[in-house]
DNA sequence: CTGTTAGCGCTTTCAC
DNA sequence: GTGAAAGCGCTAACAG
């Protein structure tokens, strides 16, 4: 009489003991024959492999979890899914975990602290075999959690040494934003601009820390004004930038350069001085962040500062696997630097 | 004698048994005093979140999924994660059933369908509760594994309609391409143009229906020329656009009009134009695909195809979490249509 | 309302 | 090289 196929598992699937079955071998050789071949007869190799496949047997990869208490998953919080900032860092995660067969679970925290903490917080509960974080500004709890945990944690975007809090001595892959808006203010007064405005969105932590680095080159300059800094909450965008640019220009008419703190604002800001007829960078000079996609192609060409994003997520995906194997002898902290574009717009 | 916190846990977590240890009751009483606390008394549910607390408990997801047979995830599989077509799509879908407790996980597969279904298999080892996939074009193994879920599958980006191969009655959220193509034919052909061209990069096959779209669009119109058709199989940008249109200017001068499959490549079309000093719309017309983020403000704006990506993708996700809650009742197939944004391009 | 028993599908450990 | 037993941490199903 022909054998059926024993689908014993309450998903319909196949399990590793119906293969054991077909092949005539017990549970646990099927489990050798598909995760250490070597430790397996040739022939007993090739029975469960075709009765694998004749099966459709796909492994529980919970099941293996929950038995070997590795869930070849790594939690990576983010603070916006439609940043593409953070979406270079993710990608670069993705690829490089992907090959040695860890899964990315994304978690949007936006940008709120107490939000990633609730986020950290379920995602713990699937048992991630790593952690990587965007920033260094976490809640205390959210800290707690964080040390509590048996595995490896890395900090993007930012380092330590930049840090103000207490940083438990973390595993971080950034740039210093700080050096990288210095850098941006020191080239503006270097250009023999004197009334140097600045234009923010999206308050982070790190946006506000590039804001401070700017701040500081114009200090050194004595050419900062407070009153050309326009810092506001809401996301940044195109618009957004044509909107600060003609609010600011109508308080301070003799503003000539500005610093703002995302390449999307200068692209507005460009945008209005075009409509306005404002000579960029003859009379405005325009400075912007990140060096995204279309930064080289605006007209002029923007001078923006590159910012590492892709190397951050590849590198801190290489320090987490690297602790995740018991390699801690590695640097705990990687500065990938920046580095300052200076195109047409200067 | 003080208790110790027992921690049995081999993962150095404390688990239920430690909870119910601590709060003097059964393990089974604190899995439902923490997942249906109304079977519970108020007094025993007190004393089983302070024990809860107390020893920094987190429930094991992995436990419960295979106790379930209910992983709470849902696999999602984009063909690029720089591509943020498909980013808006994923922030819907994950806005849509982060709310729900659902988990979504990323796969990527790179535009092939042999990766889609590599990727797959690997995702489906971890029991997802339902999967979302890009499009319609998927290997035949691909649509046996599909076929074999005891899940539900919603493919997003296109329409069953639409497919010209035979899709199993599947879910689907999207829009038509082919007529969101012909759409922008028609109306180049409309504004007076007579020599159109197409660019087009990145041939998924959502290009090419769009493609097809506009060439029936210009046959119609008896204005169709195989001549001022530009096909390369790159991934698309504004480096590539601009390089594009240089070529098919050099080979045809009299090109008035031209689509571009994607608004990066409209953006280098547009810049191309403004060095070359090349008037537009005056001496040519430019469209683009997708209405992306800075489309609206280009010099000048550009005229092009707005799609519901982030619509879609929630969408996509309630017709899943309606499929996992056993709603088979609702629409199969859901147009979200497009819409032809005339701007100052053309 | 609460507890007991059994088992999800895999892997560890130890025999053979 | 292979197998048997035990258990990962949780919950379904039943009993009380």
């Amino acid at each position: 009489m022909p054998t059926r196929k024993p689908r014993s598992s309450r998903t319909g699937r196949a399990t590793m003991a119906d293969v054991a079955t077909a092949a005539g071998v017990s549970a646990m050789t099927v489990s050798r024959a598909l995760n250490r071949p070597d430790k397996v007869s040739e022939e007993v190799r090739a029975r469960v492999a075709e009765a694998s496949r004749r099966l459709g047997f796909v492994p529980s990869r919970l099941a293996a979890a929950l038995a070997t208490a590795r869930s070849m998953t790594v939690t990576v919080l983010i603070p916006s899914l439609t940043n593409s900032v953070f979406i270079d860092v993710l990608a670069g995660i993705q690829e490089t975990l992907s090959p040695h067969g860890y899964q990315p679970v994304i978690g949007v925290t936006g940008y709120a602290p107490e939000e990633e903490e609730r986020v950290l917080r379920t995602q713990l509960a699937s048992g991630p075999d790593g952690v990587i974080l965007t920033g260094l500004d976490h809640t205390p709890a959210t800290w707690d959690l964080l040390r509590g945990l048996p595995t490896p944690v890395v900090h993007t975007m930012d380092l330590a040494r930049n840090f103000a809090g207490d940083t438990d001595d973390a595993l971080t892959v950034g740039f210093s934003q700080f050096d990288a808006g210095h850098a941006v203010g020191r080239h503006l007064v270097e250009r023999g601009r004197r009334r140097i405005g600045l234009i923010a969105g999206q308050l982070d932590p790190r946006t506000r820390q590039r804001c401070d680095g700017w701040r500081q080159a114009l200090v050194e300059a004595g050419l900062h004004d407070p009153a050309l800094e326009l810092m506001v909450p809401d996301s940044t965008s195109v618009a957004l930038g044509a909107e600060l640019l003609e609010r600011m220009l109508a308080a301070h008419p003799d503003l000539d350069a500005l610093f703002l703190c995302n390449d999307d604002l200068a692209q507005g800001a460009l945008f209005h001085c075009a409509r306005r007829g404002i000579a960029v960078p003859g009379r405005l000079a325009v400075a912007g962040f990140n060096d995204l996609g279309g930064a080289a192609w605006t007209i002029p060409p923007l001078t923006t500062v590159a910012t590492p994003r892709h190397a951050i997520g590849v590198e801190a995906a290489r320090l987490l696997l690297a602790a995740i194997n018991g390699n801690d002898n590695g640097p705990r902290s990687v500065d990938l630097g920046f580095r300052l574009m200076v195109r047409e717009t200067t």
